[in-house]
RNA sequence: GCCCCCAUAGUCUAGCGGUUAGGACGCCACCCUUUCAAGGUGGAGGUCACGGGUUCGAAUCCCGUUGGGGGUACCA
């Protein structure tokens, strides 16, 4: 870094004249080997905001054939833990994304923690020691504290007032000498213009020069502050481009004085404008799912939320919004990175999550299920049932009014039934596919399919389509229709069974079968009902028409003591999403 | 207080001096239909935050105002 010193012009950004041409995404590659990172810090789980960021840096590099760092920056031991780290992690590889350099992974600008980097931050304060770039601070935190309330009321402040700077060397060496408490601050030159740069979304922006503030670098307790610390890692990893959240912008202009003083060559910046929540104030717990580990708990698939996210702030030319990680990697560009601040718009990644369940197929869809089958405890041995209560809306999927009755299998014999009867449950796919938006809408959407020879009659269904003059009649007609040794149970065959007794019977096909749905199914809202009688099997089928034939008892003869309903899924978390 | 940034329908956005302001989600209607969906067709919804300029012409360029966001720490 010594040889360096001379080389780079502070005034680095006046080299170009043209804004235009700064900001042309070619320009901004051309310049030297991409290299960007990801730097969350582990405080807690990887933040739906956090996840835009790393999603972003990583299309950049891929898009441009360079290389993706992930450094953690843990440097508050006070909210920093392995778990979160590890948890970021998992979430990252979740949405699909992989780096190239990182913790685990290695690589050859490591450490990536920065609480493995101390080394580095004091070696390169000696440097700026050497340099005359930085003076010790004998401040008080308390005297500050004081002086900064004094000067705000008389609206003056604008940063530390150097009262430090101005002690002769000699007198500060004594100082520290006989060890008094000191940090060490930026001397900022004095005759330094406004700080300038050419955002690669912002554009140019400019910060006037009496805002520049002699900040810590190295505190008291010789630790080393963010604003010092991130520099030293982008340095000394060599990192092309920033591209990092919008709360940093205001940061940045101090960060280029701290490359200027160290004679580094400063990289290209691109801030990210904040994902805010349905109320217009920044994303956070209060109004509802943050972390992207509850987008998985709560069904969504990583393609979808990788999608949603990537075009949350930037566009591909203003018509497409679906694209895949592939067109995303090869379109990506920071020029169309938007500057305004994205609401998060949860009914529109419902929609595109949807589409992609819709384009995932039977076998993936079956292995993104297991996990909430095994939650649910269903087997086709069929031992739980579930029934929602009288006041749920009458539509597909309500979990949160579920009562469970019955046995659950336990997460072992869950899973081996899935893999015995694989093709089976690829079946459930075409009933659900075009319905459930969420795969946590699909266990409930099928829950009859699980309670064996019973079914939970709803209420009201009973009443709108089991009651009426006749209905025995129908039912039993059904239960002749199906019982037939020569009827091939398949879903053509069993329609093609059907459909000729509405008029045979006289009644209009929708009485006819809404009924069966409901003795079948329990509720007058389900899947397609052709597909979902071969799913179940003639035997069932039989049994719960003749079931429904019984008016006395239209419950199932399962225990009807409801046991509580799973936990560790779909309502796990807790958090409501009442936005 | 001071500094920086932002502003196109409820939401995400296209637009980069001349368009009937385009697309998507959501919403409404109709078609399809045994339910719910999906799909198809059509529709409502924008004084392009407001006010001044520049220009033959402004959503687009300039200046104010308002509103929102961020920073102003020995947090990151």
């Amino acid at each position: 870094m010594t040889s360096k010193h001379e080389a780079v012009s502070p005034k680095h950004g006046a080299m170009i004249p043209d804004h235009e041409v700064m900001t042309s995404d070619h320009e901004a590659v051309s310049r030297r080997p991409v290299r960007v990172r990801f730097a969350p810090s582990p405080t807690g789980k990887l933040h739906i905001g956090g996840a835009r960021t790393a999603i972003y840096n990583w299309a950049f590099a891929r898009r441009h054939g360079g290389a993706f760092v992930l450094r953690i920056e843990d440097t508050d031991p006070e909210r920093s833990t392995p778990e979160n780290t590890a948890q970021i992690i998992r979430s990252l590889h979740w949405l699909g994304l992989d780096w190239d350099e990182g913790p685990e992974r290695g690589g050859e600008f490591g450490p990536y923690l920065q609480t493995e980097r101390f080394d580095s931050y004091r070696e390169t304060l000696e440097h700026l020691k050497q340099h005359d770039a930085v003076y010790p601070c004998f401040c008080t935190p308390e005297e500050l504290a004081a002086r900064r309330e004094r000067a705000m009321t008389s609206q003056t402040y604008s940063g530390y007032d150097r009262t430090c700077r101005s002690i002769p060397s000699e007198e500060a060496a004594v100082r520290i000498a006989a060890g008094e408490a000191h940090t060490w601050r930026l001397k900022v030159p004095l005759d330094r213009g406004p700080v300038t740069w050419d955002d690669e979304v912002f554009g140019r922006v400019s910060v006037p020069a009496d805002q520049l503030d002699d900040f810590i670098l190295m505190r008291s307790d010789n630790t080393p502050t963010y604003n010092y610390v991130v520099v030293i890692d982008d340095y000394l990893m060599q990192i092309s481009h920033v591209i990092r959240g919008d709360d940093h912008l205001s940061n940045t202009p101090k960060q280029i004085l701290v490359y200027e003083a160290l004679g580094a060559e400063i990289p290209r910046f691109a801030h990210l404008s904040m994902i805010l929540g349905g109320d217009g104030k920044r994303l956070s717990k209060r109004q509802g799912a943050t972390s992207v580990e509850l987008y998985r708990d709560r069904g969504y698939l990583p393609q979808a939320l990788l999608n949603y996210l990537a075009l949350l702030g930037w566009s591909l030319d203003g018509e497409t919004t679906l694209i895949d990680a592939e067109g995303l990697t090869s379109n990506f560009s920071l020029e169309r990175v938007s500057k305004n601040p994205a609401v998060f718009d949860k009914a529109k990644l419902d929609w595109m999550n949807s589409a992609y369940i819709r384009e995932l197929g039977a076998k993936a869809f079956v292995d993104w299920l297991e996990p909430w089958l095994v939650d649910w405890g269903f087997t086709r041995e069929g031992r739980v049932a579930w029934s929602w209560d009288a006041d749920a809306d009458l539509c597909l999927g309500s979990a949160e009014r579920a009562l469970r009755f019955g046995r659950p299998a336990s997460p072992e014999e869950v899973v081996a039934d899935v893999t015995a009867h694989r093709a089976w449950y690829e079946g459930i796919y075409p009933l659900v596919c075009e319905r459930a938006r969420t795969l946590a809408e699909v266990c409930p959407m099928v829950a009859f399919l699980f309670s064996g020879e019973a079914v939970l009659l709803d209420e009201r269904s009973m009443e709108k389509c089991l009651r009426f003059e006749g209905v025995a009649d129908v039912l039993t007609r059904v239960i002749t229709a199906l019982s037939d040794e020569r009827l091939i149970w398949r879903e053509a065959a069993i329609e093609a069974a059907l459909r000729a007794l509405p008029e045979e019977l006289g009644v209009k096909p929708k009485t006819l079968f809404q009924a069966v749905r409901v003795a079948v199914c329990g509720n007058m809202v389900s899947p397609p009902l052709f597909g979902s009688l071969e799913l179940l099997g003639r035997e069932h089928i039989l049994t719960r028409l003749e079931n429904a034939l019984q008016p006395s008892s239209p419950l199932v003869p399962l225990s009807q003591t409801p046991c509580p309903a799973p936990v560790s899924r779909p309502l796990s978390s807790g958090v409501s999403q009442n936005s």
